[in-house]
DNA sequence: ATTTAGTTGTGAATAAATTCACAACGAAGG
DNA sequence: CCTTCGTTGTGAATTTATTCACAACTAAAT
């Protein structure tokens, strides 16, 4: 009844898309190598990870319904969960608009923005609402999660909105860091530009680091 | 001269956004335990992450500029570099758009897209091209670095296509798991719609804690 | 001049995550 | 029946990252 590590959590995440994907009809065993090799990640790791689902019989492999329905349950995915976008921008609405290819349990069921020009224009099923009404409405639909597409300034009173009503999770898109204040509040930093130049950096340290070793070990 | 970890290089390309936010003109000294504050972590671990940036002087607190100009090295943020971006649905379009946000060093000088369509009704001032041209533009343009938002079937033949033009890191919004064979290339994912799963599933368990302690605490 | 308060830098301790190694099991094929 | 191969499950080792603890230094104040 150990708590599950949060890199588990999130590879366990990409494992039941990756089942969903995958063809079930053909009941060839799932190895943990077989899993790992289309995960990019150690067999070893696969297992340590499939350990965390209590029980989870195995044969010669894993059956692969057997571990979609494990992951099912413990991903909590026959839960309801509600969630909104704060900031209709481009990649709020982008990210609203996959609200539907996730099959999941998870619905985005609130918009919000604090341009009312923004708010007529736009076109979804999605009830919009201004943002100084994210307290309520955020309360009234006992919504989970936030998704917070906003622009920088606006970050901290949009996250003392949505706390004020109640949020439980937050993912952030915005180029700053958000503090809550509550160990309880759950938040994931998605800062895309500053992962751009993460990026850039590491392939600079891997070119230099080769450069090195043909220098060295030849 | 040893590499710096990669937490501590996210860290750091953070923090860099956060100063070119702040006003460095009140040269108040800024200390580990204020931009701690600002970025959600330790003074501790703030200090040993700009111990990286190798000599940084002190005196009582770290002076905005200096610091600046330390990043901006280390960061490679002199050096330009290109991107593109893969798949111009909602995603794309998003990051595209974004792209002068980012006031860097990167600059994303090629759009692909599959489909004809697409390309021809795009409004953007980056040059779009079909996606079975990606190994020929990105080879002669010297792009580095790749950002895919392709549906999930199409992003191992783009992965493919990228690898053959001499991508150098691929940033991934698809929700599948790249596979290079090629440990020099830098791959990031980004995949939203798991770690929204994952951000649930972390809301339950501290729920579950909470009640725990509840019960055994008091 | 001395004390005090605040700071960094960094080796050491701790915590967390990954990887390893191997026992234990089951199926397949003599 | 016995051997062989391929598999999982898991404690131990290792690696990685974070946090701690404290010496060393600076500036300011008395």
């Amino acid at each position: 009844m150990k708590s599950i590590p949060t890199p588990t959590i999130e590879r366990l995440s990409i494992l039941y898309t990756l089942l969903c994907r995958l063809d079930l009809s053909k009941d060839e065993p799932l190895s943990s190598a077989k899993i790992g090799d289309m995960m990019g990640i150690s067999p070893h790791t696969v297992r340590k990870d499939i350990g965390y689902l209590e029980i989870e019989g195995t044969e010669t492999g894993y059956d692969a319904d057997a571990l979609k329905n494990a992951l099912h349950k413990v991903l909590g995915l026959s839960k309801n969960r509600k969630a909104c976008i704060i900031g209709l921008g481009r990649l709020g609405c982008a990210i609203l608009s996959f609200g539907r290819y996730m099959g999941g349990n998870i619905k985005v069921v609130a918009g919000f923005d604090s341009s009312i020009n923004v708010l007529e224009t736009i076109e979804t099923d999605v009830p919009v609402y201004p943002a100084f009404d994210i307290p309520k409405v955020v309360k009234e639909n006992g919504i989970e999660i936030a998704v917070v597409a906003v622009p920088p300034e606006q970050v901290q009173l949009t996250a003392k909105r949505l706390i004020e009503g109640g949020i439980k999770g937050i993912i952030n898109f915005a180029p700053v860091v958000i503090k809550t204040n509550d160990e309880s509040i759950v938040v994931k930093n998605f800062h895309i530009m500053e992962e751009l130049r993460a990026l850039a950096i590491m392939i600079d340290q891997k070119e230099k680091e080769k450069e090195n070793n043909n220098g060295k070990d030849i």
